[in-house]
DNA sequence: ACAGCTAATGACCGTAAGGTCATTTTTTGT
DNA sequence: ACAAAAAATGACCTTACGGTCATTAGCTGT
């Protein structure tokens, strides 16, 4: 603003920002992508939330594929990273360990926008081949195979039963992504919402005694 | 009006069959839908499919999501009186109940179209809310009714640990939810299709025996 | 201060699909 | 045989959005 005269500085409509533009745009994409949907995300309203218009998405990325591959990398990345280094690091029972990898990835959910890109990848994959072999080939072949050594340790150690590891790897982990797919669609339509906690909790509970040699001593 | 002269009869363009075209639309819908997903079904290859054009579409249909919600019923309207049937006339243990109930919705899955659409309806509905509601209302609430019930049934029994009943009724379904995902999304797409019956019987293990009072007998 | 650079804009294009309806073709009653 | 009824068509309307690009306006070095 002008210090003396107002009429003098009748504040630019835009700024240039070519540094912080591709991560305001990313945010709002990872929002909205999450909140709506891969088909019903429109550039221009990225672009509006972001502060720009949708030919300024365009300056800054290729296609909204390329848009949304982005935004998935900028979301998930960080939490594989935190889950390989919880696998690393982890001493102590496989049990344990697979307990806190589940909580991990549920918190995650819970506190970030993910559980939105996770239904999204879930749901609108089946349209774009090439979106699923991306989000297969860079996120769930890598977190598969982290809980594949967990169980498969469980199993070494007597702590497990003689699963399928592989199989018992997906088991695992489809409670949580029924979980991110309900929240965005049916939940926001129930009457009583589903409490997904609780829902959470109870799921924990059985997999690890569907997984135990024994469960006699832990019953609730 | 010649009889003998085979121009005379130029074979009709098409037929007038008002009684068979809603159920020959609806099975092209079913497929299509299945196949496609809502979004990129076009009304205009349902007409193809079913020996007719568009505009016929619409004559026995009022729009897209009418016929979208006469399809989901015409698939799922059989399988829930079957599972009720079930439920009804079991005399036994609810673990066996419940085993063959999970075993019947997964055959359902395999051999019908069935796992298309139970994709579309985890995937879709967060763009459509009113398809949500009608889904949820119409086939969820009642499947998960009977769930809640044989499960009841076992805490009551001894049979199975005290999980809370509502929240497991929902767990013990995910696995087969996720497969319908994987199915029409991933498996197209990845080098090795994960081996589906195998995967169906680890998560039958891990539910049975994450709900049994003990497991230590079982063990495979 | 001002010229050249370039970030940002927004009008525009092409395409696609749901939905409509005047017209055409088949069927039926007499 | 023919005209009225009705089933089916397909051209057309409208809306929507991904993507383009000539133009505008903020920035920067001298």
């Amino acid at each position: 603003m002008n210090t003396r005269f107002p009429e003098r500085k009748p504040a630019p409509r835009w700024r240039r920002r070519k540094d912080t533009r591709p991560a305001e745009i990313l945010a709002a994409a990872l929002e909205i992508f999450g909140e709506r949907g891969y088909d019903a995300t429109r550039l221009e309203d990225v672009g509006r939330r972001a502060g720009c218009t949708k030919g300024t998405v365009f300056l800054y990325y290729e296609s909204k594929s390329e848009l949304f591959k982005a935004a998935v990398r900028e979301a998930m990345l960080p939490q594989l990273r935190e889950t390989e280094k919880l696998v690393d690091e982890h001493r102590g029972g496989a049990r344990e360990l697979l307990e806190s990898l589940l909580r991990m990835r549920w918190d995650h959910m819970e506190r970030t926008r993910l559980s939105g890109l996770v239904r999204l990848l879930l749901t609108e994959t089946g349209k774009y081949p090439e979106l699923a072999r991306f989000y297969n080939e860079e996120f769930i072949d890598k977190n598969q195979t982290l809980l594949r050594r967990v169980i498969q340790k469980g199993v070494d150690g007597g702590e497990f039963r003689a699963v399928d590891v592989a199989q018992a790897a997906r088991v695992v982990v489809s409670p949580l992504l029924f979980a991110a797919v309900w929240r965005h669609s049916f939940d926001q339509v129930v009457p009583a919402p589903v409490p997904l906690e609780l829902y959470f909790e109870t799921s924990i509970q059985i997999m690890l005694a569907g997984l135990a040699t024994s469960n006699v001593h832990q019953t609730v």
